[in-house]
DNA sequence: GGACTTTAGTTAATATATTAATGACAATTA
DNA sequence: TAATTGTCATTAATATATTAACTAAAGTCC
C-alpha cells in the first residue's frame, strides 16, 4: 500500500512551506499576509479587477477574498466601485500608497527570488513550472 | 519584471487544488476534513506518535493541531496519553473506530489516487516527486 | 538544591479556508 | 411583463493558519 510520504498533495503542501520560507520574512515586516500579497501583486499587475476574477487568480475562494478587501481597504491599499453596467460586480483596484508601497517592497522579493531559484537550479525551475502548469489542467 | 503567473509558490497553490479536486467529495461523504484525514492517515502507518512529530510529518503547525486533535477525540476517532518518561509529551493513536474508518474508506480514495496519476501520466508523477523532494530541501 | 534556560503543548488573538445560505441584481422564459 | 432561473458578492458557522504569549516539565549550570 503507499506510503504516508507518497503523496503529491502533500508534497506541493511541503514544498510551497518551504519556498515560502524565502518571503514570509519580508512580508511580515511590513506587515503584510501572504494572501494579502498576493492579492495586491496580481492588481499591480491588472490595473483592475473583478472580485470573481481577483479570486480565480489568487486561487483565494470569494467568502476569503471578501475579508482580505475589506482589511486591505481600511488599510488604504485598495479601492472599490460598483460595475456601471452589472451592479452586481464590484471593480477593485490599489490606491497610490499601494502602488508606492509595492514598488518599495518588491524589489526585496524579488531578490528572494532569485536566491530561491538559484538554490534550486534554473533547470528545476524550468521543470517545476512545467510540471505544475500540466497538473493545473487535470480534471477528477 | 517578473509576472504575476509566473510564481513558483502561487502555482504549488493551485496545482495543489487541482490534485485536491479528485479527494475532496470522497472526504466530505465521511465527513472529514483534508487535515483530519492526514492526520488519521499518518497515525494508522506510524501507530503512536508524539503531537510535534505528527505536526512535522502532517506540515501542520503545533496550534492548529492541538484543535483538530481535540475535535477527532470528540469524534471518538484517536486517543491521547502522557508519555510516562517526559511528562511534557502527548502520544496520540487511532482508536478501533479510526482503523476501521480508515480501512473503510482509503480504497475509494487510493482510485481515486489512481485516477490522477494516470491522467497527469506516472512518468510526470516521478518526476514531479523528485523535483518537490528537492525543492523541499532549500533553505533561506 | 536553586536559578537559569530550553522544550512540548496549549491558549489567545487575528486572518484565512470551507461549505451553506442569503440578498441584490441580471438574464431567461412563459 | 411577471415569474423563473442564474449569477455575484456577501454573511454565517465552523475549521484551520499564523504569530505571540503562556504553562508545565525537563535539562543545565553553579
Amino acid at each position: 500500500m503507499r506510503k504516508f510520504d507518497d503523496s503529491i498533495p502533500l508534497k506541493l503542501l511541503k514544498a510551497r512551506e518551504a519556498s515560502m520560507n524565502f518571503f514570509r520574512p519580508v512580508l511580515q515586516e511590513i506587515p503584510l499576509t501572504e494572501q494579502q500579497w498576493r492579492v495586491i501583486r496580481a492588481l499591480y499587475e491588472y490595473k483592475e479587477l473583478e472580485s470573481k476574477q481577483l479570486a480565480d487568480l489568487c486561487c483565494i475562494l470569494s467568502p476569503s477574498l471578501t475579508g482580505i478587501i475589506s482589511r486591505l481597504e481600511q488599510q488604504g491599499y485598495i479601492q472599490r466601485r460598483k460595475s456601471t453596467e452589472d451592479q452586481r460586480r464590484v471593480l477593485i483596484s490599489l490606491t497610490q500608497q499601494a502602488i508606492d508601497m509595492f514598488e518599495r517592497v518588491s524589489p526585496t522579493l524579488e531578490a528572494r527570488y532569485r536566491a530561491m531559484a538559484e538554490q534550486f537550479s534554473d533547470e528545476n525551475m524550468a521543470l517545476l513550472h512545467d510540471l505544475l502548469n500540466k497538473l493545473c489542467k487535470i480534471k477528477p
